[in-house]
DNA sequence: GCGATAGATAGATTGAGTCCAATTTAGTTT
DNA sequence: AAACTAAATTGGACTCAATCTATCTATCGC
């Protein structure tokens, strides 16, 4: 992805551009992709960046607050964080670790109950949990 | 749940039943509900229990590892541990932190593409993410 | 009884994530 | 351009769920 379209899509949500959060969204949002926070500090440090642990968390935070990445919860022990923000679902592999996509028109949901009194839909995620063959 | 059951429970699961684990079974187990750790050692507390910290952890393992229950991850900061057993969906109310269940019978799911080479499936699992209406 | 194995426990440790107070940066006003 | 203001960044302390470790206890077979 290029500078020039993350800058793009920063002013399309209302996120000011400064050089630490071109630096996150330069790891996180070139390519499809899932990483949690660690993943991505560890990132910045190969590259000699020096932008803090706070930062990174405040950056992920925002970003995720305004839409340009979705939180995404399939290890109990970290969150992870989503390139990609299209609806969508997932697999999981839990003896890897790996977490890939499922597009959302591959998955046809019907009868899903009405909701409960006074709340509304913010989303709905599949989690398809696999694991190595044992054979 | 009566203590009865509670004990076919752990022989057919190959749980040894001790004091501690009739203690944890008893809290979570008597009626379909979701627990964090902490809740179910909270209520421990209040009826005086003195099981420990280590072992209710270790118990909720032990439990989630022979089936007993399932753990459940809709919330970042903390994991639940669902009594439920049976596949089924979740509503999580992003305002109340409430969960609430949705009959697998409910949901037709279609469509759902081949798994990655050399993986068998584990589970599927739908989480529905609501809020209370604005108006 | 006596060892052996499984379970329980307290306390220390870990580590992801947050908070805070101090500083830096960027934008505005005159 | 200096002064003012608001927003962003930072390191380090802190939190807290969860785990680990080493020790203690109970139970079973012999």
């Amino acid at each position: 992805m290029l500078r020039s379209d993350i800058l793009a899509k920063f002013q399309d949500r209302g996120v000011l551009p400064t050089a630490q959060r071109i630096e996150v969204a330069n790891v996180l949002l070139t390519k499809p992709q899932h990483l949690s926070a660690e993943q991505i500090i560890e990132r910045l440090r190969e590259e000699n960046s020096t932008v803090s642990k706070a930062t990174v968390y405040n950056t992920l935070n925002l970003f995720t607050e305004r839409g340009l990445i979705k939180e995404c919860l399939v290890d109990p022990e970290r969150r992870f964080y989503d390139s990609t923000t299209e609806p969508h679902h997932h697999f999981y592999n839990a003896d890897t670790g790996e977490l890939s996509d499922i597009p959302m028109s591959a998955i046809e949901l019907s009868g899903l109950p009405s909701l409960p009194e006074g709340t509304e839909l913010t989303g709905t995620e599949l989690i398809v949990r696999i694991r190595n063959s044992a054979d």
